[in-house]
DNA sequence: AAAGATATCAACCGCCTGAAC
DNA sequence: AGTTCAGGCGGTTGATATCTT
Protein backbone atom coordinates (compact mmCIF):
# COMPACT_ATOMS: atom_id res chain seq x y z
CA UNK A 1 0.00 0.00 0.00
CA UNK A 2 1.31 3.41 -0.69
CA UNK A 3 1.46 6.17 1.14
CA UNK A 4 -1.45 8.35 1.86
CA UNK A 5 -0.71 12.16 0.50
CA UNK A 6 -0.27 14.43 2.76
CA UNK A 7 -2.63 16.58 1.87
CA UNK A 8 -5.59 14.80 2.21
CA UNK A 9 -7.43 16.00 4.83
CA UNK A 10 -10.52 17.95 5.05
CA UNK A 11 -10.10 21.58 5.06
CA UNK A 12 -6.77 21.80 3.98
CA UNK A 13 -7.00 24.49 1.73
CA UNK A 14 -5.56 25.06 -1.64
CA UNK A 15 -4.59 27.70 -4.22
CA UNK A 16 -2.87 30.51 -3.95
CA UNK A 17 -1.48 32.28 -0.76
CA UNK A 18 -3.16 35.21 0.97
CA UNK A 19 -0.55 38.00 1.91
CA UNK A 20 -1.68 37.00 5.45
CA UNK A 21 -0.96 33.75 5.10
CA UNK A 22 2.54 34.78 4.06
CA UNK A 23 2.57 36.97 6.87
CA UNK A 24 1.63 34.37 9.44
CA UNK A 25 4.13 31.83 7.80
CA UNK A 26 6.95 33.90 7.71
CA UNK A 27 6.23 34.98 10.89
CA UNK A 28 6.65 31.57 12.25
CA UNK A 29 9.68 30.43 10.91
CA UNK A 30 11.35 33.79 12.09
CA UNK A 31 11.03 32.79 14.88
CA UNK A 32 11.40 28.77 14.62
CA UNK A 33 13.30 28.63 11.63
CA UNK A 34 12.79 26.77 8.53
CA UNK A 35 12.14 23.06 8.91
CA UNK A 36 9.81 20.40 10.77
CA UNK A 37 7.37 21.76 8.51
CA UNK A 38 4.88 19.31 9.90
CA UNK A 39 4.43 21.35 12.85
CA UNK A 40 3.74 24.69 10.47
CA UNK A 41 0.75 24.16 9.93
CA UNK A 42 -0.50 22.86 13.38
CA UNK A 43 1.17 25.62 15.13
CA UNK A 44 0.19 28.56 13.01
CA UNK A 45 -3.07 27.55 12.10
CA UNK A 46 -2.59 27.71 8.82
CA UNK A 47 -5.19 25.40 7.30
CA UNK A 48 -2.16 24.32 4.90
CA UNK A 49 -0.48 21.52 4.20
CA UNK A 50 3.15 21.13 5.46
CA UNK A 51 4.56 20.57 1.79
CA UNK A 52 2.51 23.71 0.97
CA UNK A 53 4.11 25.57 3.68
CA UNK A 54 7.49 24.29 2.61
CA UNK A 55 6.71 25.11 -0.90
CA UNK A 56 5.96 28.64 -0.46
CA UNK A 57 8.49 29.41 2.28
CA UNK A 58 11.16 28.01 -0.42
CA UNK A 59 9.47 29.26 -3.39
CA UNK A 60 8.52 32.92 -2.64
CA UNK A 61 9.32 33.77 0.87
CA UNK A 62 12.48 32.68 1.62
CA UNK A 63 15.07 35.53 1.87
CA UNK A 64 17.53 36.27 -1.09
CA UNK A 65 15.15 35.47 -3.34
CA UNK A 66 15.16 37.30 -6.84
CA UNK A 67 12.47 37.05 -9.17
CA UNK A 68 12.23 37.69 -13.14
CA UNK A 69 14.41 39.33 -15.45
CA UNK A 70 17.05 36.58 -15.54
CA UNK A 71 19.88 38.06 -16.50
CA UNK A 72 21.79 37.10 -19.61
CA UNK A 73 24.96 35.52 -17.50
CA UNK A 74 22.13 33.59 -15.53
CA UNK A 75 20.49 32.17 -19.00
CA UNK A 76 24.01 30.92 -19.85
CA UNK A 77 24.65 29.38 -16.76
CA UNK A 78 21.02 27.72 -16.65
CA UNK A 79 21.69 26.68 -20.12
CA UNK A 80 24.89 25.40 -19.69
CA UNK A 81 24.18 23.37 -16.57
CA UNK A 82 21.12 22.22 -17.87
CA UNK A 83 23.29 20.91 -20.90
CA UNK A 84 25.42 18.83 -18.31
CA UNK A 85 22.98 17.99 -15.38
CA UNK A 86 19.89 17.51 -17.08
CA UNK A 87 16.72 18.32 -15.70
CA UNK A 88 18.23 18.86 -12.55
CA UNK A 89 16.24 21.74 -11.16
CA UNK A 90 17.30 22.00 -7.61
CA UNK A 91 21.58 21.18 -8.82
CA UNK A 92 21.55 24.12 -11.38
CA UNK A 93 19.59 26.24 -8.94
CA UNK A 94 22.61 25.53 -6.41
CA UNK A 95 24.63 27.91 -8.66
CA UNK A 96 22.04 30.51 -8.83
CA UNK A 97 21.32 31.04 -5.14
CA UNK A 98 19.19 33.61 -5.98
CA UNK A 99 16.69 31.96 -8.03
CA UNK A 100 14.48 28.85 -6.69
CA UNK A 101 14.70 25.73 -8.63
CA UNK A 102 10.86 26.08 -9.57
CA UNK A 103 11.86 29.59 -11.08
CA UNK A 104 14.66 28.18 -13.14
CA UNK A 105 12.51 25.31 -14.34
CA UNK A 106 8.94 27.89 -15.35
CA UNK A 107 12.19 29.61 -17.04
CA UNK A 108 13.77 27.31 -19.03
CA UNK A 109 10.15 25.51 -19.88
CA UNK A 110 8.74 29.06 -21.18
CA UNK A 111 12.05 30.82 -22.17
CA UNK A 112 14.67 29.39 -22.90
CA UNK A 113 13.56 25.89 -24.25
CA UNK A 114 11.92 28.03 -26.85
CA UNK A 115 14.83 29.83 -27.58
CA UNK A 116 17.40 27.22 -28.09
CA UNK A 117 14.88 25.58 -30.01
CA UNK A 118 14.46 28.87 -32.64
CA UNK A 119 18.19 28.86 -32.35
CA UNK A 120 18.77 25.57 -33.50
CA UNK A 121 16.24 26.33 -36.05
CA UNK A 122 18.69 28.79 -37.58
CA UNK A 123 21.26 26.69 -38.02
CA UNK A 124 23.36 27.99 -35.26
CA UNK A 125 26.27 26.61 -33.78
CA UNK A 126 25.17 26.09 -30.13
CA UNK A 127 23.20 23.15 -29.62
CA UNK A 128 22.89 21.36 -26.28
CA UNK A 129 23.43 17.76 -25.95
CA UNK A 130 20.51 15.68 -25.97
CA UNK A 131 19.42 15.27 -22.07
CA UNK A 132 20.38 11.13 -22.95
CA UNK A 133 24.12 11.85 -23.25
CA UNK A 134 24.35 13.46 -19.63
CA UNK A 135 22.15 11.57 -17.46
CA UNK A 136 23.52 10.27 -14.47
CA UNK A 137 23.99 6.65 -15.97
CA UNK A 138 27.27 8.24 -17.94
CA UNK A 139 28.26 9.21 -14.54
CA UNK A 140 27.65 6.38 -13.48
CA UNK A 141 29.56 4.19 -15.76
CA UNK A 142 32.32 6.61 -15.78
CA UNK A 143 35.37 4.15 -14.25
CA UNK A 144 36.05 6.87 -11.77
CA UNK A 145 32.46 7.82 -10.99
CA UNK A 146 32.36 5.51 -7.59
CA UNK A 147 33.42 8.19 -5.38
CA UNK A 148 30.78 10.02 -3.20
CA UNK A 149 29.97 13.20 -5.15
CA UNK A 150 29.09 15.74 -1.94
CA UNK A 151 27.81 18.38 -4.38
CA UNK A 152 26.14 19.18 -7.43
CA UNK A 153 29.15 20.73 -8.29
CA UNK A 154 31.38 18.00 -7.84
CA UNK A 155 28.62 15.68 -9.96
CA UNK A 156 28.54 18.34 -12.79
CA UNK A 157 32.33 18.32 -13.00
CA UNK A 158 32.54 14.42 -13.14
CA UNK A 159 29.78 14.85 -15.94
CA UNK A 160 32.38 17.12 -17.55
CA UNK A 161 35.46 14.98 -17.11
CA UNK A 162 32.92 11.79 -18.47
CA UNK A 163 34.12 13.04 -21.52
CA UNK A 164 30.44 12.33 -23.39
CA UNK A 165 29.85 16.07 -23.64
CA UNK A 166 30.13 18.09 -26.62
CA UNK A 167 31.19 21.25 -24.16
CA UNK A 168 34.66 21.76 -24.92
CA UNK A 169 36.57 20.87 -21.56
CA UNK A 170 40.20 20.37 -20.97
CA UNK A 171 41.85 18.50 -17.94
CA UNK A 172 44.55 16.64 -17.00
CA UNK A 173 43.70 15.65 -13.79
CA UNK A 174 41.76 12.39 -12.97
CA UNK A 175 37.94 12.64 -12.67
CA UNK A 176 37.66 11.95 -9.17
CA UNK A 177 40.20 14.53 -8.13
CA UNK A 178 38.47 17.24 -10.44
CA UNK A 179 35.59 16.65 -9.18
CA UNK A 180 37.04 16.69 -5.00
CA UNK A 181 38.32 19.83 -6.60
CA UNK A 182 35.34 21.50 -7.65
CA UNK A 183 33.32 20.39 -4.76
CA UNK A 184 36.36 21.74 -2.33
CA UNK A 185 35.31 25.42 -4.65
CA UNK A 186 31.94 25.81 -4.47
CA UNK A 187 30.91 28.58 -2.50
CA UNK A 188 27.28 27.22 -2.27
CA UNK A 189 28.23 24.00 -1.37
CA UNK A 190 27.99 24.77 2.06
CA UNK A 191 24.99 26.96 2.42
CA UNK A 192 22.92 24.48 0.63
CA UNK A 193 22.55 22.46 4.00
CA UNK A 194 22.36 25.71 6.45
CA UNK A 195 19.54 27.71 5.36
CA UNK A 196 18.42 28.14 8.69
CA UNK A 197 21.20 30.85 9.18
CA UNK A 198 19.23 32.92 7.18
CA UNK A 199 15.70 32.98 7.94
CA UNK A 200 16.03 35.77 10.20
CA UNK A 201 15.79 37.98 7.06
CA UNK A 202 12.79 36.91 5.83
CA UNK A 203 11.54 39.96 6.57
CA UNK A 204 13.06 41.11 3.04
CA UNK A 205 10.71 39.28 1.18
CA UNK A 206 7.92 39.36 2.17
CA UNK A 207 8.45 43.53 2.60
CA UNK A 208 8.71 43.49 -1.44
CA UNK A 209 5.66 40.90 -1.70
CA UNK A 210 3.96 43.26 -0.35
CA UNK A 211 5.36 46.19 -1.60
CA UNK A 212 4.45 45.12 -4.86
CA UNK A 213 1.40 45.03 -3.59
CA UNK A 214 1.22 48.55 -2.71
CA UNK A 215 2.47 50.17 -5.67
CA UNK A 216 0.54 47.73 -7.97
CA UNK A 217 -3.08 49.31 -6.06
CA UNK A 218 -1.10 52.67 -6.24
CA UNK A 219 -1.29 54.73 -9.95
CA UNK A 220 2.35 53.72 -10.29
CA UNK A 221 2.96 49.84 -11.54
CA UNK A 222 4.92 47.55 -10.09
CA UNK A 223 8.74 47.02 -10.56
CA UNK A 224 9.39 44.63 -13.11
CA UNK A 225 11.09 41.83 -11.29
CA UNK A 226 9.00 42.10 -7.78
CA UNK A 227 5.32 41.48 -8.99
CA UNK A 228 2.88 41.19 -6.39
CA UNK A 229 1.33 37.72 -5.89
CA UNK A 230 -1.66 37.07 -7.36
CA UNK A 231 -3.28 36.92 -3.92
CA UNK A 232 -2.03 40.14 -2.90
CA UNK A 233 -4.27 41.69 -5.80
CA UNK A 234 -7.27 40.63 -4.43
CA UNK A 235 -6.84 40.91 -1.49
CA UNK A 236 -5.97 44.23 -0.09
CA UNK A 237 -4.79 43.15 3.52
CA UNK A 238 -1.75 45.36 4.38
CA UNK A 239 -1.32 49.03 3.86
CA UNK A 240 1.94 49.97 5.38
CA UNK A 241 5.08 51.05 4.28
CA UNK A 242 7.32 47.81 4.13
CA UNK A 243 10.22 49.19 4.95
CA UNK A 244 9.19 50.36 8.62
CA UNK A 245 9.13 46.37 9.35
CA UNK A 246 12.72 46.59 9.81
CA UNK A 247 13.16 49.71 11.48
CA UNK A 248 13.03 49.72 15.36
CA UNK A 249 10.76 52.99 14.86
CA UNK A 250 8.87 51.51 11.53
CA UNK A 251 5.36 51.08 13.66
CA UNK A 252 3.01 48.78 13.54
CA UNK A 253 2.96 46.44 10.36
CA UNK A 254 -1.06 45.60 10.57
CA UNK A 255 -2.25 49.18 11.17
CA UNK A 256 -6.12 48.73 12.73
CA UNK A 257 -8.16 50.00 10.00
CA UNK A 258 -6.27 47.95 7.57
CA UNK A 259 -7.52 45.16 8.41
CA UNK A 260 -10.52 45.45 9.52
CA UNK A 261 -12.06 44.11 6.68
CA UNK A 262 -10.47 40.87 7.05
CA UNK A 263 -11.75 37.81 9.28
CA UNK A 264 -10.75 37.45 12.90
CA UNK A 265 -7.66 35.40 13.32
CA UNK A 266 -7.91 31.92 14.67
CA UNK A 267 -6.59 31.78 18.14
CA UNK A 268 -3.34 30.32 17.05
CA UNK A 269 -3.24 32.74 14.53
CA UNK A 270 -3.54 35.85 17.08
CA UNK A 271 -0.59 34.21 18.84
CA UNK A 272 1.68 33.83 16.31
CA UNK A 273 1.30 37.29 15.31
CA UNK A 274 1.36 38.58 18.79
CA UNK A 275 3.24 36.82 20.86
CA UNK A 276 5.67 34.80 18.71
CA UNK A 277 7.03 37.47 16.77
CA UNK A 278 6.38 40.99 18.60
CA UNK A 279 8.26 42.65 15.95
CA UNK A 280 6.36 42.26 13.37
CA UNK A 281 3.51 44.18 14.68
CA UNK A 282 5.47 46.26 16.75
CA UNK A 283 8.06 47.50 15.11
CA UNK A 284 10.76 45.26 16.23
CA UNK A 285 14.45 45.14 14.74
CA UNK A 286 15.11 42.83 12.59
CA UNK A 287 18.83 41.55 11.07
CA UNK A 288 19.27 42.83 7.84
CA UNK A 289 18.94 40.28 5.46
CA UNK A 290 22.77 38.61 4.82
CA UNK A 291 25.05 40.16 2.48
CA UNK A 292 23.29 39.06 -1.06
CA UNK A 293 25.20 35.76 -2.05
CA UNK A 294 28.32 36.03 -4.79
CA UNK A 295 28.32 38.27 -7.51
CA UNK A 296 27.64 36.15 -11.02
CA UNK A 297 30.31 36.78 -12.34
CA UNK A 298 31.88 35.35 -9.23
CA UNK A 299 30.43 32.21 -9.96
CA UNK A 300 30.90 32.39 -13.38
CA UNK A 301 34.17 32.90 -12.74
CA UNK A 302 34.19 29.43 -10.78
CA UNK A 303 31.99 27.80 -12.73
CA UNK A 304 33.56 28.12 -15.94
CA UNK A 305 37.18 30.02 -15.91
CA UNK A 306 39.92 27.72 -15.04
CA UNK A 307 42.09 28.49 -11.99
CA UNK A 308 46.08 28.26 -12.10
CA UNK A 309 45.51 24.77 -9.66
CA UNK A 310 43.85 23.45 -12.70
CA UNK A 311 43.21 23.66 -16.31
CA UNK A 312 39.18 22.53 -15.38
CA UNK A 313 37.18 24.26 -18.07
CA UNK A 314 37.55 26.08 -21.01
CA UNK A 315 34.38 27.76 -21.08
CA UNK A 316 34.44 31.52 -21.39
CA UNK A 317 32.06 34.36 -20.84
CA UNK A 318 31.62 34.76 -24.41
CA UNK A 319 30.26 31.26 -23.90
CA UNK A 320 27.52 32.09 -21.18
CA UNK A 321 26.40 34.51 -23.38
CA UNK A 322 25.98 32.80 -26.57
CA UNK A 323 21.81 31.91 -25.27
CA UNK A 324 20.88 35.58 -25.64
CA UNK A 325 22.23 36.00 -29.24
CA UNK A 326 19.10 34.23 -30.50
C1' DA B 1 -14.39 46.25 -27.47
C1' DA B 2 -14.74 41.37 -27.41
C1' DA B 3 -13.20 36.80 -28.09
C1' DG B 4 -9.84 33.56 -28.64
C1' DA B 5 -4.98 32.23 -28.40
C1' DT B 6 -0.85 32.18 -26.09
C1' DA B 7 2.40 32.99 -22.30
C1' DT B 8 3.50 32.96 -17.59
C1' DC B 9 4.20 31.12 -13.14
C1' DA B 10 2.43 29.69 -8.50
C1' DA B 11 1.05 25.68 -6.68
C1' DC B 12 -0.11 20.83 -6.66
C1' DC B 13 0.84 15.88 -7.37
C1' DG B 14 3.21 11.79 -7.00
C1' DC B 15 7.49 9.55 -6.60
C1' DC B 16 11.99 9.00 -4.37
C1' DT B 17 15.32 9.06 -0.61
C1' DG B 18 17.05 8.77 3.80
C1' DA B 19 16.33 8.88 8.73
C1' DA B 20 14.04 7.07 12.66
C1' DC B 21 11.94 3.44 14.90
C1' DA C 1 15.32 -6.09 7.95
C1' DG C 2 11.17 -3.96 7.32
C1' DT C 3 8.05 -0.13 7.91
C1' DT C 4 6.75 4.55 8.41
C1' DC C 5 7.35 9.17 7.74
C1' DA C 6 9.20 13.91 6.58
C1' DG C 7 11.38 16.30 3.34
C1' DG C 8 12.93 17.01 -1.32
C1' DC C 9 12.53 16.80 -6.23
C1' DG C 10 10.75 17.10 -11.05
C1' DG C 11 6.66 17.03 -13.91
C1' DT C 12 2.37 18.92 -14.59
C1' DT C 13 -1.72 21.73 -14.02
C1' DG C 14 -4.67 25.60 -13.79
C1' DA C 15 -5.55 30.44 -12.98
C1' DT C 16 -4.31 34.72 -14.56
C1' DA C 17 -2.17 38.05 -17.62
C1' DT C 18 -1.05 39.49 -22.04
C1' DC C 19 -1.23 39.44 -26.88
C1' DT C 20 -3.53 38.90 -31.32
C1' DT C 21 -7.27 38.96 -34.40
Amino acid sequence: MGRPPCCDKVGIKKGPWTPEEDIILVSYIQEHGPGNWRAVPINTGLMRCSKSCRLRWTNYLRPGIRRGNFTPHEEGIIVHLQSLLGNRWAAIASYLPQRTDNDIKNYWNTHLKKKLKKHQAMGAIFAPPPPSSSSSSDLAAHPSSSIVMPTTAAAAAAHVVGGDNSMLLVTHQRPAEVAQLIARRSPFAASDSSSTSSYASSMDNISRLLDGFMKSSSSSPPPQDVKPSPAAAINPFLCFDPMSMSSAAGGGLLPADAISDLPPPTPQQQQVLTTTTPGLLHGGSYHEPPKQQPQLSSIENWLFDEEEDADLMDLSDGCCSVPMMF
